[in-house]
DNA sequence: CTAGGATCCTGTCAGC
DNA sequence: TGCTGACAGGATCCTA
């Protein structure tokens, strides 16, 4: 779940929370979640929060780095003296933590405890070196980040040429493309340039890529100006569930609701393999 | 080199 | 109520 607006909101928040606080002790309860020696991290002060693309970067003291990656059900959750959490929304927003899902526990020296849950076991934490950071294969490739003040719409462009039998969606989606896309960003982008998920990179026109650009930008913007999905915009005032999605989703698991620029029907597709939402009158492939 | 499909894992939901 | 299969907001590995 997690993209790059949800992970850029975990920074901020974050951020506020845990530096200048030493991390003291750290806790696995699943092996396959954390890479390396917890002790290479422990009795280190929480530096500063970075973010590359969907990943985040916490910076220890001494050039050691937590690399954190939510893939698709990762969470983030600091218990405090307050509470404050970012990522694949669940009821461990709430719960007592450790719970089942707990994989990390980082515990810091004003007591504070930040938490990783995630579900499906896919995400990750790794301990690595400032060196180590930037030679970890994902890292390396990742393309320019989507919200770099320098990511134009050129660089787009001049990156879609590399794939230009590939379908947009494919591209959009490619970590070496643009760093940050997932499928949610995805869909709202090329609905909001009103192109269909299928077309061919190839076929698309200067001011096609410079609208995807522009919706890239926009929705992700939007997205984290209103805090993305986080543990404030999971209970709303009255007490019930929100759905971050309704703060700013146009297509996304809208389908069956009125597209809000022309009034059709929103219809879900699958295309490369994923749940892709779309209008088909304002999307449409011929075009 | 690129493009497409299977795969890691667990929870949830629709349909019977 | 209980079972089954599909599918899920990601990235990688394998094949063609």
């Amino acid at each position: 779940m997690p993209e790059l607006p949800e992970v850029e909101t975990i920074r901020r928040g974050l951020r506020k929370l845990v530096i200048d606080k030493v991390v003291v002790k750290i806790t696995t309860f699943e092996p396959k979640s954390f890479v390396g020696d917890v002790k290479k991290a422990e009795q280190r002060r929480v530096m500063g929060l970075a973010r590359r693309g969907k990943a985040l970067i916490i910076q220890l003291e001494g050039g050691v780095n937590l690399l954190v990656h939510l893939r698709m059900t990762g969470q983030l959750v600091y218990v405090g003296t307050r509470r404050w959490g970012g990522g694949h929304p669940t009821d461990d927003f709430l719960n007592s933590l450790p719970s089942a899902h707990t994989r990390v526990m980082v515990e810091f020296d004003d007591a504070g405890r930040l938490f990783f849950n995630d579900q499906r076991k896919f995400g990750f934490i790794k301990v690595l070196s400032d060196d180590e950071v930037e030679q970890d294969s994902f890292i390396k490739k990742l393309g320019t980040d989507a919200l770099a003040e320098e990511f134009g719409w050129r660089d787009l462009k001049r990156q879609f040429l590399r794939h230009p039998k590939s379908k947009v969606k494919a591209a959009l989606l490619d970590q070496t493309v643009v760093a940050g896309v997932g499928n949610i960003y995805a869909d709202e982008s090329l609905f909001f340039a009103g192109v269909h998920p299928e077309r061919l990179v190839g076929s698309l026109n200067d001011k096609e890529i410079e609208k995807i650009w522009r919706g890239v930008r926009e929705t992700m913007q939007k997205s984290i100006d209103v805090g993305g999905s986080s543990l404030k915009n999971y209970v709303k005032a009255d007490g019930k569930k929100g759905n971050y999605l309704e703060l700013f989703a146009q297509v996304f698991h809208k389908e069956g609701l009125r597209c809000p620029k022309c009034g059709a029907e929103i219809v879900k597709i699958r295309s490369v393999g994923r749940g892709t939402h779309i209008c088909p009158n304002c999307q449409k492939l011929g075009k």
